[in-house]
DNA sequence: TCATGGATTTGATCTATATCAAAGCGCACC
DNA sequence: GGTGCGCTTTGATATAGATCAAATCCATGA
């Protein structure tokens, strides 16, 4: 695996530059967020933090997905986030989670350890702000998945799914949340991952893809990769209101 | 309809003091406060904003219960937010929101401008902390709804929902947040708000109240209220892992 | 007191998705 | 370069909940 990248300046990992760059770090604050800093990594289907467990860290995501999941009594789980490259794990002035969170790929972290990240959002209000927008970007997020997940086809919801991965992979690629043409997509996770996430089951995801591919959206390159054949059609397949996604 | 309370240091409605006492606001920041708030009434089935508009003001629910939803193309409504008294609608840092926010019964609401009450937030970090615990909240909120939503069954829909009412009614009343013992509860919604909220048709939802009364669990004292009879078989209907629900 | 209309309950039937089952496929490891 | 084991696909069947339909309830106002 490729040395982790230096936290610097232009590290990507940085949670107060992620998904928006932070202009407003200065020299000090920097070195300061160095000193706390390290890197891990977890293999695929590794724990990173159980439910209730105390929080060691705060931590951004450098490569690989993680996922956030919960759990029924009798042992249904329903995945509640997805962690990309540049997300966020950590609840600032919080103690625990009531979630878990797992690799779901081989994911490398850049933590930092929680005490003195949070001595450090004290003293400095911008940081503060930025994990504002990250904790109402997670809200925005979750509640277009209790649309997904109350009230979309199995189908509406594989497009979406993929409609997501588009934008995200095409945003960070380009840096533009709009894709326009077709493109190869990778999906970072088995067909029961995707379906934990969906509120589905594997057989009825795969079932779906079968359906975009025989309707010609979709091709399936291999398992893990799919080219969008025919973007809008499958941005029409997702059932969402045209003007306003959260996506959109 | 009772006149609002004012605000003052007892305003249950005060959106920094809700939900738990905030012992660090000083004479100067309530003034503050006091000019730029006044009340507002909805009806129920008034809209309160609309999706995309942009926000005039933030708010704390004094009475009543609105409800955030979200909308596909075909109409198909999905709630993704249930506010109750003392909850708090606005984003700090947004312009708009992506959901309606809707009266679902009669509504008052104590509303402060929103440009002056950022402008607020902006001098008073400890006022930010509290807003950022209550996106946090709202964050657990929708994870947990995201697992009823993609996981549970119709029975243990209803019965987590009832649980939520009755945790939240009795929080209300007492500052406990574990009730022990049957008690009269009040359901401020109809049957087809009640299934838009857990993802179901309002007939499911009516025979799942048939079928909790049918065992005993629950009573029907009218359309609007039920009586818990067997709280503990309740909390089992819900499906919940015991230890660490949200509501735990 | 009765008529009216929305909300609710209950019944009958349908269907999307789950569940159960059995091949395929392909990568990793010998 | 074969073999085994996950992962995936596809098929057959079952079922929870949706949909369609009809009473019933109950608040409201004439």
């Amino acid at each position: 695996m490729m040395n982790p990248p230096l936290f610097d300046a232009a590290c990507s990992a940085c949670p107060i530059r992620h998904r928006a760059v932070c202009a407003r770090c200065d020299a000090e604050e920097m070195a300061q967020l160095e000193t706390i800093k390290s890197y891990r990594t977890f293999a695929a289907g590794d724990a990173i933090l159980w439910r209730g467990e105390p929080l060691a860290f705060v931590a951004s995501v450098v490569s690989g997905v993680a996922s956030l999941s919960k759990t029924l009594e009798d042992g249904r789980t329903q995945m509640v986030g997805l962690l990309l490259p540049s997300d966020f794990i950590g609840r600032p002035g919080r103690d625990t989670i009531d979630f878990d969170v797992t690799a779901t790929t081989d994911v490398v972290l850049c933590c930092f350890a929680r005490k003195p990240f949070e001595a450090l959002i004290e003293d400095t209000p911008h940081v503060a702000q930025r994990l504002m927008e990250l904790a109402l970007d997670e809200l925005d997020a979750a509640r277009d998945w209790m649309l997904l997940l109350g009230r979309k086809t199995a189908r509406e919801k594989i497009a979406t799914f993929l409609d997501m991965l588009a934008r995200r992979s095409h945003l960070a690629a380009t840096g533009d949340a709009a894709p326009t043409a077709s493109a190869l997509l990778d999906v970072p996770m088995t067909r029961d991952q995707i379906a934990n996430y969906l509120g589905l089951t594997l057989e009825t995801v795969s079932r779906q893809f079968s359906v975009l591919k025989r309707d010609g959206i979709i091709d399936q390159v291999d398992r893990r990769q799919v080219t969008v054949r025919d973007l809008s059609r499958l941005q029409q397949a997702t059932g969402d209101d045209a003007d306003g996604g959260v996506w959109s």
